[in-house]
DNA sequence: ACCTGAACACCGTTCAAGT
DNA sequence: ACCTGAACACCGTTCAAGT
């Protein structure tokens, strides 16, 4: 017995932490600029580092994709489970999702890989996408037990549509100016009950 | 004077059209089974005709996208006069909107194209998108004086609405499942005035 | 262990050379 | 006029060679 866990890899280099930060902070610049498909030529060349070590670190584009997103679903879960305890339904569900919609913006085309994380179980934001949509269903729950919300909408209908007026609003300037108004369209169209017949 | 006007130029050769609806006809098939974002080469080579060849007919890729677009943007507009020429308002608005939709599953990826001609004055699809979107924004205004979609709606609003449920009901089989169910909240939601308060 | 950068097989786009 | 395919400057990804 030597007091390191033979199982476990031992702790990373201290260049190679330094290295993966660097990549991270770098790429999370990059694709505020230029979105999702920003070159990884690029994000190594200003990282500093060859292009071995991003994909020593990040072993395919959707990997290092996938890191800038993770952060993104873990804050937004945590979020609604705040405002789960703080506010009543109806604005807790608003609130969140004003920040679902607007932290989006930053993440330029990264809505589709944000989709795709939902039916590939493989994909390691497959849990914390989970969680985030979970997290915020709760929500939606509660402001449906309220009479807030139709019945008839679960958290996936929810997520999908509020992704989709995300994606639409970041195509084009014109539509940009109206994302409040287009979401105001789909909550309000929420809050009255199915038509009957 | 020789019977042909200077001014216009002549008919182009025969071989120059064959090549020209060949290249059509192979991208309308690739992208339907690719997406948009498909090798050029793969098309060039599928068509059996040189790099250069696809080059001189549609001098960019986006060219070549849009000429697929333009017949789709065409035909909708037709539709859309058709239908409010023999169906009642609410009817015509909400089969021409299924149009629209059904026919965009067949494009995958365009959407972002379609998206860019809105504000891209110099895109040579923003005359027929415009026009589509006219004619789409003629049903609506049917439909609302019919009472049967609330006032504050124009044709960007819903031409918005529905390329976004389209687009995210293209990004994965989960949600592509609940297509017309999210469809019909938002349709559902425009139903209703907006609220006062 | 980890890093580097050249190498590979692609890509979109251009252009000299052919008919 | 129009076509061809090699050439160019990129790209994502891999890998032998270094420390």
């Amino acid at each position: 017995m030597t007091g390191t866990d033979p199982v476990r890899p031992r702790a990373p280099r201290a260049d190679a932490l330094r290295n993966r930060a660097r990549i991270l902070e770098v790429a999370r610049a990059v694709v505020e600029e230029q979105g999702a498909q920003a070159s990884l030529r690029d994000i190594a060349r200003r990282a500093e580092v060859g292009m071995g070590t991003l994909y020593r670190h990040f072993a395919t584009r959707e990997e290092l994709l996938e890191a800038l997103l993770r952060r993104r679903f873990d804050h937004l879960a945590g979020h609604a489970a705040a405002l789960e305890a703080d506010r009543p339904p109806a604005e807790a569900l608003a609130e969140w999702l004003r920040a679902f919609t607007s932290g989006t913006a930053a993440y330029r085309g990264l809505a589709t890989s944000m989709m795709a994380t939902i039916d590939d179980e493989s994909s390691p934001l497959h849990a914390s996408c989970g969680a985030m949509r979970a997290a915020g269903a709760r929500l939606l729950r509660r402001a449906q037990d309220a009479g807030a919300v139709r019945p008839d909408v679960d958290g996936l209908d929810l997520f999908a549509l509020v992704g989709a007026v995300s994606w639409i609003a970041d195509q084009t300037p014109t539509i940009a100016a109206r994302r409040d108004h287009l979401f105001a369209l789909i909550m309000d169209g929420l809050a009255h009950p199915a038509p009957t017949g």
